[in-house]
DNA sequence: GATAATATAGTCATTAATAACTATTCATTA
DNA sequence: TAATGAATAGTTATTAATGACTATATTATC
């Protein structure tokens, strides 16, 4: 439901074709799921057949075609429905980084400690993503500021972990 | 990955069958990634046909044959590469309920902040079943006190927002 | 001793999601 | 001007994941 909620969302705001949705997608750091082209242009079409959205042929130069896609009255409907559900209930997150961490004690203190420094750094790179996105962005778009703050929580925590494997 | 991290990482401990694999699953509050059962079966298929897992078939009283799976030399050779991956990168979180909250400007500040209340309902429940974890299990067990703290922050972090819709 | 609930063990049909692939156009640069 | 890489637009084959379903056995309860 939250992949069509955020299509349907970004169709709201402006009608688009397949690339620029799929660049929003892949190129926003502060996007929270993530949708595959594939997946976005199969989702497309099945609330095209549902009547939720529409698209229109358009041609720039001598590119090929593209479909512009928008949203129709009945997808604004169910957007309000979805968007309410989404908001009052609570879809669980999902975490595979957290399953390793269950096993670490498995391996000998030391070697853990490295792999965290090494997960330590991708974590810091993806902070930076964030935490370049412009102040007054970030402050009007709850999704980015949420990353920002969770990646910032998840450093400080790393940190900490690999802190106490190091003390023994 | 994950899952196969987390079926192998389960079998490694103690040797078992579907059913209690399925119960650590899906009652254990502190599983930080959904698997469910029909998969699981599947990923322990796919799993024995790599050789990584074997099965023998047992009887308890007049109940239907079990499988009691456990691992292979293999299968916990390929358990610790999975794991070394695993902790040495960053696989991405998903946050299905951070897309609503991008959205959120478009409705009436009041009717937003009402529904993340009842969200707020959700996860304090959810977090009273993770405080509820014996502390010492927690402390020994990595991913329940991540998720411990995580939604600890989640809660305040609502509350803020809440808190800012309010005051409009 | 009938009934309901729950533990047990798994399969199967369907849906969701992705990776890999196919094409064309445009901009750059060697 | 030929070659290269990136932008553009989407389809297809495959894999991953789940929900719904089928059965039987045991325990609780009325």
């Amino acid at each position: 439901m939250e992949k069509k909620i955020l299509l349907l969302g970004l169709l709201l705001s402006h009608g688009m074709h397949g690339y620029q949705l799929n660049e929003m997608l892949q190129n926003n750091p502060a996007t929270p799921i993530s949708l595959k082209k594939s997946n976005a242009y199969k989702l497309l079409n099945d609330m095209e057949r549902g009547g939720w959205v529409t698209h229109t042929q358009e041609q720039e130069g001598n590119r090929p075609q593209r479909r512009v896609y928008s949203v129709t009255k009945d997808g604004e409907a169910a957007f309000y429905r979805m968007l309410r559900e989404n908001l009052s209930s609570h879809p669980l997150p999902e975490f595979p980084g957290v399953v390793g961490l269950d096993f670490l004690y498995l391996l000998p203190t030391k070697e853990a400690a490295a792999l965290l420094e090494t997960r330590l750094k991708s974590i810091e790179e993806k902070f930076e993503q964030l935490d370049n996105i412009d102040i007054e962005i970030r402050q009007s778009h709850l999704a980015s500021e949420y990353l920002h703050i969770f990646y910032a929580n998840e450093i400080r925590w790393l940190k900490e972990i690999i802190q106490r494997l190091q003390s023994k």
